[in-house]
DNA sequence: GCGAGGTAGTTGCGCGCGCAACTATTCACG
DNA sequence: CGTGAATAGTTGCGCGCGCAACTACCTCGC
């Protein structure tokens, strides 16, 4: 696949800049992603996930989404989302609802409960995010990681 | 905390800036680690957080470390390096024993099995970080990425 | 129409982790 | 010394997730 003459060949230990280029971010999203989600759990009873889900109901018409919709967006497996449906359920912040044309299909919809914890969690995780992440870079570092992150995402797959 | 007219003030929604530089970092994390986890277990039947465990035993004098620094270096808590040692050790590639100076502590210590498989671990390991991860940014963007990571962890904390 | 294959969602199971409580040892201070 | 606080590690418990198997439904070809 590389090539056998190739400097930075697979086996080679990682350069400083790679080490701190890879480790770093590995470390900053351990730790934002903890603090996010103490944040959410103890303003509002929520893990992260959950408020993900909320703000895609949210965000969708009618404020109801398909199931497969929402794990493709979530990241999680279609089971991993039958599960996270079923809790919010249980909060009552969501329902679940067939989808007309679609025997199979169902949807999760956004109840009033839900959209009014919405609003209030949002505010949370906005805030959060900005203190934790957005917040300590300048404007050119975030254009510099956004494109980063189009790279590796983009080359292949 | 922030000031009441401040433009980017905390409920705004974020600016496709900085969604791109935030999505994208949770996108790639995402992605990127669960390639990892694949192939770790594919070749070597290790996660990455075993992995990462055999590396820095390998690394440390007489290749053992203390419990309580392998967590601080694996991101996990002291229960959680426990069990993870406890595969190890059942694996057969890690063995306690106990500290000399300290009736409390307990080191792991790297097996001769153990550093056989992190030898080929490693290679893999590092084949998948630079096919993943480093091998689609250039040089300027891995230094930018790892100034960023500094500002985001430094600020505070 | 009807049977084969694909798709949407759920369920059984096991894993890996964090939290909090617990044991054992060490340290600080009178 | 002796006692209370701190520290190292382990354990009970529950959570959230993925994988694979399963059900129910749709779709396409004949």
């Amino acid at each position: 696949m590389t090539s056998e003459a190739d400097p930075t060949a697979s086996g080679d230990p990682l350069s400083p800049r790679e080490l701190a280029a890879w480790r770093g971010m590995l470390r900053v999203h351990a730790r934002v992603t903890q603090v996010l989600d103490a944040e959410m759990r103890d303003a509002h009873g929520l893990t992260v996930s959950q408020y993900e889900v909320l703000l895609f109901l949210g965000d969708a018409p009618d404020h109801r989404v398909r199931m497969a919709d929402l794990a493709a967006r979530v990241l999680l497996t279609r089971s991993g989302v039958t599960r996270l449906v079923d809790r919010l359920v249980d909060l009552g912040f969501v329902e679940r609802c067939a989808a007309e044309g679609d025997g199979r299909g169902a949807y999760a919809q956004l109840t009033k409960g839900g959209a009014e914890v919405l609003r209030a969690a949002r505010r949370t995780h906005l805030r959060g995010v900005r203190e934790q992440f957005l917040g300590r870079l300048d404007d050119d570092e975030q254009e510099a990681l956004g494109d980063a992150w189009l790279r590796v995402l983009g080359e292949r797959g």
